[in-house]
RNA sequence: GGAGAAAUGGCAGAGUGGUCGAAUGCGGCAGUCUUGAAAACUGUUGAGGGUCACACCUCCGGGGGUUCGAAUCCCUCUUUCUCCGCCA
């Protein structure tokens, strides 16, 4: 959520910035600007009304002590005017306030400068690309393929116990995708991420701080018999830790690496983009999470792309990068980063991973602050990036690392595994 | 799931209708003393709205109510603790 302080100073900026994301804001601002006037024009008139009643009933208190009783009675007739007044005011300023932050709930994040402006993916800017593309035999095949030939992914067998884009992963299928989960945080541990497991369900205000909801209730499992969530991503438990925090200065960077496993409707998902691992109801995720001051959170984003570099580099995975396009842009961002891995099998790029700058979208709603060097509150910067999205990762090693006498395993993963290939 | 008790500032903990945004202690910060530190002493120390700055307003788990006036009384929800039940 944007901050009204923000809209008040720099309206036009914000408006042009958000024109990249394609979107005309300029009347929503304005509206946000006559509905913040409007409750602050309120609020004075009810906090006058309260300070005059407070002010009678202290009288009103004394003349009692002091046996003065009719006094009083003739005090207590002027309040109930005061109170009807009251009554009207706070109701008003009610609805202006919940009108203003219906209002805000609607308006994305604004884009960073570097973000190119586009309404497609196709307007998404490459911005670093690495590793070789293997040759592989003519036979090749995609995953799914692979996977029921080497018996280690069985779609079916997921259908039968929930329903599609459930898979279960078996013997070595299985081992391997725990073998990347703990390679995954122990990297990022070693990087100084403090590791967390955190609940997998999630109650109404953490979707909210984090900005799946009001809006995207659709993407999300919901437990209705005791109203909470599936979480999505573990973006949502963790950066939710420190919701309504204060925090002090020194404590920043605060950075929190889980693998928690993720649950997303995917309504409306079909064709052959979805097949086989490409696109899941449940998977598994390792997820960072960090909290910056504000003035450091850029470099920050830097250095969690550096990371990930680093991992796909020691899984000799081809792989890119992207600077996501205004369009493409996700609600809450201010700036994007995707890793795709380049699946040679399928001749297309898979994302496996995104990492944004939330400035401080998210800490307005989650109300994550710090105090400044002059002791004031200032909401802080909050990033994430996947580290990483397990399913297509270990689709583009199926795929890339395949061979006519089966899937080698990448090096840094065979101690984890106890294996090199499958066979 | 059943019965009972509780929820107050960073923490501990007083406060059961008015002058309480809230005693006191600890912790934090600043100062005095000291070569420096500790101890001692003095001062200061919650969040949000509002204002150029004050004033002023709101917040004692959340929501609602009674009252001229609520941390304090009533209703409701949530959470925690104790006992019972169930159980990895």
């Amino acid at each position: 959520m944007l901050q009204i302080q923000a809209i008040r100073d720099r309206k036009d900026e914000i408006s042009s910035a958000l024109k990249k994301r394609g979107i005309a804001a300029e009347e929503m601002l304005n509206q946000v600007l006559q509905l913040d006037e409007k409750r602050r024009a309120t609020q004075t008139q009810l906090d006058a009304t309260l300070a005059e009643s407070n002010k009678l009933s202290k009288e009103i208190g004394m003349l009692f002590k002091s046996g003065k009783g009719q006094e009083a009675n003739v005090l207590k007739e002027k309040t109930v005017k005061l109170k009807e007044d009251t009554k009207r005011l706070g109701d008003a300023l009610q609805m202006a306030t919940s009108e203003l932050q219906g209002l805000l709930y609607q308006i994305p994040n604004v884009p960073h400068e570097k973000v190119p402006a586009g309404n497609s993916e196709d307007d998404n800017e490459e911005v670093f690309q690495e590793g070789t593309i293997p040759t592989l035999n003519e036979d090749a095949l995609p995953h799914w393929e692979l996977a029921k030939k080497y018996d280690i992914i069985d779609f079916e067998l997921g259908v039968k116990i929930t329903g599609a884009g459930f898979p279960v992963y078996k013997g070595k299928g299985a081992r391997l995708q725990r073998a990347l989960i703990a390679y995954f945080l122990d990297k990022n541990t070693a990087a100084g991420y403090t590791e967390m497991q955190v609940p997998h369900l999630v109650n109404e205000a953490s979707g909210l701080a984090t900005g799946q909801l009001p809006d995207k209730e659709g993407q999300m499992y919901h437990v209705t018999a005791d109203d909470v969530y599936l979480i999505p991503t573990a973006e949502v438990p963790v950066t939710n830790l420190l919701r309504d925090d204060i925090l002090n200065e020194n404590e920043f960077p605060i950075c929190y690496t889980a693998y928690t496993p993720c649950f997303r409707r995917e309504a409306g998902s079909y064709g052959a983009h979805v097949r086989g691992l490409n696109r899941l109801h449940q998977f598994d995720k390792v997820e960072i999470v960090r909290v910056e001051h504000p003035k450091n959170s850029y470099q920050a984003l830097d250095g969690m792309v550096d990371h990930i570099k680093v991992i796909l580099r020691e899984l000799k995975l081809p792989y890119r990068i992207l600077r996501l396009c205004g369009g493409d842009l996700g609600f809450t961002s201010a700036l994007t980063y995707d890793f795709e891995v380049f699946s040679t099998a399928q001749d297309r790029w898979l994302e496996i991973s995104s990492v944004s700058n939330f400035e401080t979208y998210q800490a307005n709603r989650l109300k994550l602050r710090f105090k400044d060097e002059r002791g004031k509150s200032q909401l802080a910067h909050t990033l994430n990036g996947s580290s990483l999205a397990l399913p297509r990762v270990l689709a583009g090693i199926l795929e890339n690392y395949q061979t006519p006498d089966g899937i080698k395993i990448p090096e840094v993963l065979v101690p984890y595994c106890g294996f090199d290939t499958i066979t």
